[in-house]
RNA sequence: GGACCUUUAGCUCAGUUGGUUAGAGCGUUUCGUUGACAUCGAAAAGGUCACUGGUUCGAGUCCAGUAAGGUCCA
């Protein structure tokens, strides 16, 4: 067995390992009769990204959950791929093509998709890459794509399914049209920010009484050759009298506007009286709508105002052209006044420009499954951890509107639409939509739009799985890997994502069976966002965000993992520190020397397996440490297994850590070099090493990968050529079952002793640390302790001088003027040569009983009171009674402490 | 305007159904390299649990309200 080194370096070690699972095929997801599957459908990395640090949390989680469910012996599918990212991919190349003064247009589709393609290849597995360092087990033999050819038929077949059952419609209406990206945007992907902007308060005069006019307030002037009416609230006592009147539109080409009555004009909202552009406005349009009234439209889709706005505005871009018409207002005696106002304007999310509302020819689906949706969520069939997020979901599905899903793009699912060529569009039938498309193509052209991105990747669970084809789905094992099992992603793709999967599963999966085989995953576990110190969200903008692969290459893979995983609260956003990463490599550190000293204290026994290291240890040798550890162990070991089941991977994380530290490194370690040099307690405490270090292993496994892989090897734990994750972990039950077959019951007087020798170890390097001495350095101390105290002490002398730094401890009847605590074991002596500080000493003591006696206080008041003594359980009481019982004593002991230095 | 979340040590966070003297990691201070680990060990200092009421024998924990910060929806 080669030698363990001194520290851990994790770089060829994950390089190692990486590749020879890849080599096994470890990663391999297929259905194994007799194992519960367990399958995860990665959230797709959009084709253009590199790794975040959101990526790193994600994907962490949901390596932990699939390696955990490879050790829990189920057949585990983690599937990989990544999503074409429709408008971000197309701006990426176009950028490219911009940097050699092309636009796509000078390509055309045909040739500009190649082109995207191309670029697709050389660049989109960049993200896929990064997650292999990081470990992440995919099965990447399965990777998908969303615009590969057989999702993109899947697509398509969804799209034809969805018109023919009456759910997809063409329509002429309002959309949030993007400026920037020259497409229309669905209502998710527009997000409101708060603009200081300026109100103008413009007046229209009358046509039949010139010198009376009519006030309204506008944030958009530069539309004002768009309005086409000033409507008024029907009920409004001030404009009565002029409705069916007429005004003069102030700027832009002349003509005269109706004055109408809309119950939708808010009266409270400046002087009641709104002006009805309906090409620009939603509100507006349905009020154009109910009045018959034209819609004029004054912009060009990249927004730069149009010849309809007359040509003083014509050709000026929408904020040049505010400005303009401001000045044209106020050159007209129109403009009343301009205020500063703060308002919400709905921005692109991609493109971070205002969006125009804007009429236009869309695709639109009307969602399926909406109630069954909310069910599948309301009666637990899905559960979203933390669960209220099920609140958003619900509330986010009352309230659903139907979605806009073509895009005018060149890069994504070709809408499979075909117009018969030279016949009116807008009447169904001249429309041809299939999969394959039209039998004589020559006689039809193909829509232009592509689908929304969404359209596509809410397909994800099942079209990644063969569906619908039967022979591919039964090769994919469809049947075992859905629904999948876990979701992981984040809250603010709720509504883009998840709500969509669900309703497509539901749709389309096994039509007509129950509702728990439709839905596509039964848990949604949502990560928080991670900021920076400041609590700011990180960005490329900001510059505020670590590079994950440096990361990687200073703190190890798995370090960084174990790292993000302990500052990740459920539910909560992370604030990000690197000292928690770098906490998460001296962990790995500690794992590492810990395993060096288990390999350094004696030969290797027989530790193939659970049964085979129980085998070796003796009850018969059993001291309370064996009896203390193996205690902790199992508690631990209980203690993930809960925190699995509740889907709380920080204080899993946590629980290994303070076990591993405190319980093993800090205690068991150090107690077993003095029973290291006994040879009749030898062989145990090292059987017991290796099956603390076992269970261990198998339990941080599914956290840091890749240093458990290692010491599990160079331990000796798996036959050869078998990995860790060959093995099988035991639960909390199945462990304690195993030494307990050898005669082994866990004593529980010996464990509360050890609880009591650690507080006095604790207490002895307290004492020497008050007075200045080294904590290594050998003095005496002396006790005087009852009979049944020093019984503890004295079957524990050895390890006890080892660990508080005794050269001896002898039990006395009584000592005079030495520095002094009080212990549960006895009154405890620092046996000083020199001469001792009286006066500080006895500072020292006074303030300790000070405080004691504060609390004596308390307790008798509490004791004192026939309500508490009445009505406060049992345990309660005696547990107070014994405290009190415990704190006089000790108060005894300090006044006779004091007494003594004089 | 509606909904949700957060507020505990210098920092980041735990704190299970209310019950002894509220914890951890990092940071700070002091001390320490005899053979697992200085990526380490020992010790210490550090908290009006945001605020105001209420329920209760007892509240960081339950209830109501207030304040500050954040997120989502309109």
């Amino acid at each position: 067995m080669p030698e363990i080194t001194k520290s851990y370096e994790s770089r060829d070690i994950e390089k190692k390992w990486y590749a020879a699972w890849l080599q096994a095929k470890c990663f391999s997801g297929r259905p194994q009769p007799g194992r519960e599957p367990y399958s995860i459908a990665i959230p797709p990395p959009n084709v253009t990204g590199v790794l975040t640090m959101g990526h790193v949390l994600n994907n962490t989680i949901q390596d932990v959950l699939i390696r955990r469910a490879r050790l829990e012996g189920k057949s585990a599918l983690w599937l990989p791929g990544t999503d074409h990212a429709g408008i971000a991919t197309q701006t990426v190349v176009e950028r490219e093509l911009r940097k050699r003064k092309q636009t796509r247009h000078d390509y055309g589709r045909e040739k500009f998709v190649e082109q995207v393609w191309a670029w697709r290849q050389e660049k989109g597995g960049i993200i896929l890459e990064q997650l292999r360092r990081l470990g992440a087990s995919c099965d990447w033999d399965r990777t998908a794509f969303t615009m590969d050819p057989g999702y993109s038929e899947r697509v398509r077949h969804v799209f034809v399914e969805l018109f023919q059952r009456g759910y997809i419609y063409r329509g002429k209406r309002m959309v949030n049209w993007c400026p920037a990206s020259l497409t229309a945007l669905s209502d998710e992907e527009v997000i409101m920010k708060p603009v200081n902007g300026t109100m103008y308060r413009v007046r229209y005069e009358l046509t039949d009484q010139p010198g009376t006019f009519i006030e309204v307030r506008t944030t958009r002037p530069e539309t004002i050759p768009g309005d086409v009416a000033i409507a008024v609230h029907p009920d409004d006592p001030r404009y009565t009298a002029w409705v069916g009147r007429k005004v003069r539109r102030p700027i832009g080409p002349a003509a005269e506007l109706p004055i109408i009555a809309d119950a939708a004009v808010d009266r409270e909202f400046g002087s009641g009286a709104l002006k009805i552009t309906p090409a620009h406005d939603k509100v507006d349009y349905e009020i154009g709508q109910r009045h018959q009234l034209p819609a004029i439209d004054v912009l060009h889709p990249n927004g730069t105002l149009n010849a309809l706005a007359g040509p003083e505005l014509a050709g000026l871009d929408r904020a040049a052209g505010r400005k303009q018409a401001a000045a044209l207002l106020q050159a007209a005696g129109a403009l009343v006044a301009e205020e500063p106002y703060a308002n919400s304007v709905g921005f692109s999310e991609r493109a971070d420009v205002p969006v125009e509302p804007r009429l236009t020819e869309q695709w639109w689906l009307r969602y399926p499954k909406v109630e069954e949706a909310k069910a599948a969520v309301r009666d637990g069939h899905i559960q979203f951890h933390p669960e209220r997020w099920s609140k958003v979901y619900l509330h986010w599905l009352e309230n659903i509107q139907d979605w806009c899903i073509s895009r005018q793009l060149w890069w994504g699912h070709r809408i499979p639409v075909w117009y018969r060529k030279g016949a009116d569009r807008s009447d169904p039938q001249n429309w041809h939509v299939s999969v394959a498309g039209p039998a004589d193509p020559q006689n039809w052209e193909q829509e232009e739009d592509v689908l929304d991105t969404w359209a596509s990747s809410w397909l994800w669970p099942f079209a990644t799985l063969g569906w619908p084809d039967p022979a591919q789905m039964a090769r994919d094992g469809f049947d075992s890997f859905y629904p999948t099992t876990t979701l992981v992603t984040g809250p603010d793709i709720i509504f883009f994502w998840v709500a969509r999967m669900i309703m497509a599963g539901l749709e389309f999966v096994r039509p007509g069976e129950p509702l728990a085989r439709r839905i596509p995953f039964r848990h949604v576990y949502f990560t928080g966002i991670i900021r920076d110190q400041q609590g700011r969200k990180m960005s490329k903008s900001l510059g505020n965000s670590p590079d994950p692969l440096d990361l990687i290459d200073a703190y190890g893979a798995d370090g960084l993992r174990f790292g993000i995983i302990s500052i990740a609260p459920q539910g909560q956003d992370i604030r990000f520190q690197e000292d928690r990463i770098e906490g998460g490599k001296n962990f790995c550190n500690k794992l590492w020397n810990a395993a060096r000293f288990r390999q350094m204290s004696g030969e290797a026994g027989d530790n193939s397996s659970l049964a085979a290291i129980t085998a070796r240890i003796a009850p018969a040798q059993f001291d309370a440490d064996d009896h203390a550890i193996l205690d902790r162990l199992l508690a631990t070991t209980r203690e993930v297994d809960r925190c699995f089941a509740e889907f709380e991977f920080s204080p899993a994380v946590q629980a290994l850590y303070g076990f591993f530290w405190n319980d093993f490194c800090d205690w068991y370690v150090e107690v077993s070099k003095s029973k290291l040099l006994a040879p009749e307690t030898k062989a145990n405490c090292l059987a017991l090493q290796d099956l603390v270090l076992r269970q261990t292993l198998l339990l941080l496994h599914p956290f840091i990968p890749f240093i458990t892989e290692e010491l599990w090897q160079l331990l000796g734990y798996g036959a050869p050529g078998t990995f860790i994750e060959d093995a099988h972990l035991e639960n909390a039950s199945q462990l304690a079952s195993a030494p307990s077959l050898h005669g082994l019951a866990l004593d529980h007087a010996q464990i509360a002793a050890v609880q009591s020798l650690k507080v006095f170890v604790s207490q002895a390097r307290a004492l020497k640390a008050e007075h200045n001495l080294a904590s290594r350095r050998d003095v005496k101390f002396s006790v005087i302790a009852g009979d049944r105290e020093w019984a503890v002490l004295a079957a524990s002398a050895a390890k006890v001088n080892r660990l508080a730094g005794a050269a001896e401890l002898v039990r006395r009847d009584a000592v005079a003027g030495a520095p002094a605590v009080v212990t549960a074991l006895g009154t405890l002596y620092l046996d000083l040569a020199s001469t001792v500080d009286v006066g500080a000493e006895r500072a020292r003591l006074a303030k300790e009983l000070a405080a004691l006696t504060k609390h004596i206080a308390g307790t008798e008041t509490r004791l004192a009171n026939p309500a508490f003594v009445g009505k406060a359980p049992p345990a309660v009481l005696a547990g107070a009674r014994q405290q009190l019982a415990e704190q006089q004593a000790k108060r005894g002991e300090l006044e006779r402490l004091l007494q003594t230095l004089g």
